[in-house]
DNA sequence: GATTCAGAC
């Protein structure tokens, strides 16, 4: 798909662009590689934060706490690291460390550090995300990581004691482990006095960071680095955006994104255009709908690229080819380039104001998609994506009034938006035990806590002190996947078909292993049929990984079937991970050799609380789950769709018009109350009949 | 016969 590069050309390149973004340059001048170590300093002295160097390293020395408000291309993520360095804080065989919420971003701002240091990335500066440890226990003083990855670290050394500064970078993006994180590492301060953490955030959420983070207490005498922290600002280097609105509120976002988009085609001059939509239904009528408009008016020289998570590789690549001569390109794209990607060439930018937001609600235990505001910092981020390269234009589609007035002025945590077993677990193997008293940066409400405690006590994986139980439940915690599949694989090992059981682990834990389109859905149902199990979905899932081990990890098996090569790779590597861990905690993997039954009870003891009957006397599939009764139906996508057993478990719901229940397999009813006495005592006698 | 924003261990 990638037919804008000539043969023989570098291909774009990932660089830091200073904010956990990646900017991929795809011309050969920004290569830093013509270059030499004279130039390099040169380039970091002309970095805003450059002028902050001695304030910075002032207030670390003297501040327990340092929170940074940088804007975009301060260079701090960059220049931080390196300056703590020159400082002093890695001698003695200690660490700096930075994190970061995405894996890409940790790559591009470690490798272009080393590049600056003009040392080998492993040794003196290295990174740690899932998959990839490119450290050096000996030689690594200044350490790349995912916030993700450094909370799997307190597991081992739960006060981190080999790190001098913890930089946590984007804290204002608020993400589920960034809020976790936070939480312990103020924790942490109390026992470690000589730890200093500085927090990378926007403007907008510095004096709440600054208030949690803030321990002084009155007339307290005070040693060491003071409690209250700092706040330095950091000028950026982005250019300045002139933002319109609409005069009246616009009823159809989608309509109103194109006519926007043409009318800027129409008087702005040259550069290209992005549009902020809130998923694939959008993007795909939104391009429809512009190339008719510009038949019917017969303008030429728009390119629509369509952008968003779910996107096959290849067509992902062309938002990042060069807009040819004389033309302008307008993408499309969902939330993804609001804070993961950077787009070089973005001058114009038109903003629905909308995006796809998950949320969680602990009474029905159900997490929801839904099309939802943005916040200002939302808005002004989006913005900002228009004055990269030179002054830009900002259209947004609602009114000045609504901005100012309606408009909240940051979004809701993750935190408080999210189903909490996992993190919920990860708090008490990390020996927290009054987890509805932990200090979070935002708290999450007391019901989603409480309903995070009630399953994994029904997991036997919390005892009736709402303790780890042992092994259960430390076995779980060390298991980095959601805890229910955690509990499936442990039951696995006694029932002999851990083999199989880590494989449908590794399945469930991404998010499909089907090409996602439209249009071929016949084709796609008739692959799907090749590989079809009687007993359900996770079966089906053994057949394509045999298939696809068969074939040798074909990618052209992979298209032939329909198939996304990319998620059985992904598959392959959870399932090593998983197959690691199993060795680890001493558990030794083995095949059931074809006893499918084995491998149903499995998934039985992990999702016996996801457990429907079909109602007897049902005519279009409906079922009631077995512990609430509430309606559910069998996803379309599912291969039991239509086939309707009478009692079956799904792995997850989706609610649209209706709930849909997404993977599932059939059961025999006395699993559940044989995997979860304790769970299905009650309805024993009442719901299921034996 | 209907779809899943983004991210991570």
């Amino acid at each position: 798909m990638s037919q804008f590069w000539k043969p023989g050309t570098e291909r774009p390149r990932l660089v830091d662009d200073e904010e956990g973004g990646v900017l991929l340059y795809t011309t050969s001048s920004s290569s830093s590689s013509g270059f030499g170590y004279g130039s390099l300093e040169k380039q970091r002295q002309r970095l805003p934060v450059y002028k902050y160097k001695t304030a910075i390293l002032y207030s670390v020395e003297t501040h327990a706490t340092t929170i940074i408000v940088g804007e975009t291309g301060s260079g701090k993520t960059t220049q931080i690291p390196q300056y703590l360095k020159e400082a002093g804080w890695a001698e003695g065989g200690r660490m700096i460390a930075c994190t970061q919420p995405r894996r890409l971003a940790v790559q591009a701002v470690a490798t272009r550090v080393t590049e600056e240091m003009d040392v080998k990335l492993g040794e003196e500066v290295g990174y740690t995300i899932r998959f990839e440890d490119i450290t050096n226990e000996k030689l690594t003083r200044v350490k790349f990581l995912t916030d993700g990855v450094l909370l799997r670290e307190m597991m081992d050394d739960p006060l981190l004691s080999k790190y001098s500064v913890i930089m946590v970078d984007e804290a204002h993006e608020r993400s589920l482990s960034t809020d976790i994180l936070l939480g312990l590492l103020k924790k942490i301060q109390r026992r470690r006095p000589e730890l200093r953490i500085i927090i990378s955030s926007a403007t907008i959420e510095a004096k709440s960071m600054a208030a949690f983070f803030n321990t002084r207490r009155r007339r307290e005498e005070e040693q060491g680095p003071t409690k209250e922290p700092a706040i330095l600002s950091v000028e950026g280097r982005g250019f300045n955006v002139e933002i319109f609105y609409v005069d009246d509120p616009v009823s159809d976002y989608v309509r109103s994104a194109v006519s926007t988009v043409m009318s800027i085609h129409d008087q702005e001059r040259m550069g290209d255009i992005l549009v902020f939509l809130t998923g694939q239904d959008d993007i795909d009528t939104a391009i429809q709908l512009l190339t008719e408009e510009a038949q019917s008016s017969g303008k030429q020289g728009l390119v629509s690229v369509p952008l968003y998570s779910g996107l096959p590789r290849a067509d992902q690549d062309l938002v990042f080819s060069p807009t040819p001569r004389g033309k302008r390109k307008v993408i499309f794209s969902t939330n993804i380039a609001e804070t993961s990607l950077t787009l070089e060439g973005i001058v114009y930018v038109v903003d629905s104001g909308f995006s796809k937001q998950r949320f969680y609600n602990p009474i029905s235990d159900i997490e929801n998609l839904v099309v939802a505001p943005i916040s200002k910092a939302s808005a002004r981020q989006r913005a900002g994506r228009a004055g990269r390269v030179r002054p830009g234009k900002c259209f947004r589609l609602y009114t000045e009034d609504y901005f100012s007035n309606e408009m909240s002025v940051v979004g809701i945590p993750e935190i408080q938006r999210s189903n909490l077993v996992s993190c919920v677990i990860q708090l008490k193997a990390l020996g927290i035990d009054n987890i509805l008293g932990f200090d979070w940066p935002a708290s999450p409400s007391p019901e989603s806590m409480i309903r995070a405690l009630e399953v994994l006590y029904s997991l036997g994986v919390l005892d009736d002190d709402a303790k780890l139980t042992s092994p259960t439940g430390f076995q779980v915690a060390e298991i980095p996947l959601d805890p229910l599949i955690s509990k499936m694989i442990l039951a696995s090992c006694e029932l002999g078909c851990s083999e199989e059981i880590i494989t449908i682990a590794a399945v469930l834990s991404i998010q499909s292993i089907w090409i996602p389109v439209r249009g071929v859905q016949k084709q796609l149902d008739e692959a799907k049929l090749r590989f079809a199990a009687a007993e359900g979905d996770h079966v089906t899932f053994l057949n394509v990984y045999k298939g696809f081990m068969q074939s040798n990890k074909s990618s052209k098996w992979c298209h032939k079937n329909f198939i996304n090569y990319h998620a059985m790779r992904k598959v392959i590597e959870v399932r090593e991970q998983l197959k690691r861990i199993t060795q680890r905690l001493g558990i030794g993997l083995k095949s059931c050799e074809g006893d499918i039954q084995a491998v149903k009870k499995a998934i039985t003891a992990g999702f016996f609380a996801n457990a429907a009957r079909l109602e007897p006397f049902s005519h279009n599939g409906m079922y009631k789950t077995l512990r609430t009764s509430q309606e559910v139906y069998i996803h379309p996508s599912s291969v039991l769709f239509r086939v309707n057993p009478k009692f079956i478990v799904y792995h997850s719901l989706v609610s649209t018009d209706r709930q849909y229940m997404r993977n599932v397999i059939t059961i025999d009813p006395s699993w559940l109350t044989e995997a979860a006495p304790h769970f299905y005592q009650k309805q024993l006698h009442s719901s299921i009949p034996q």
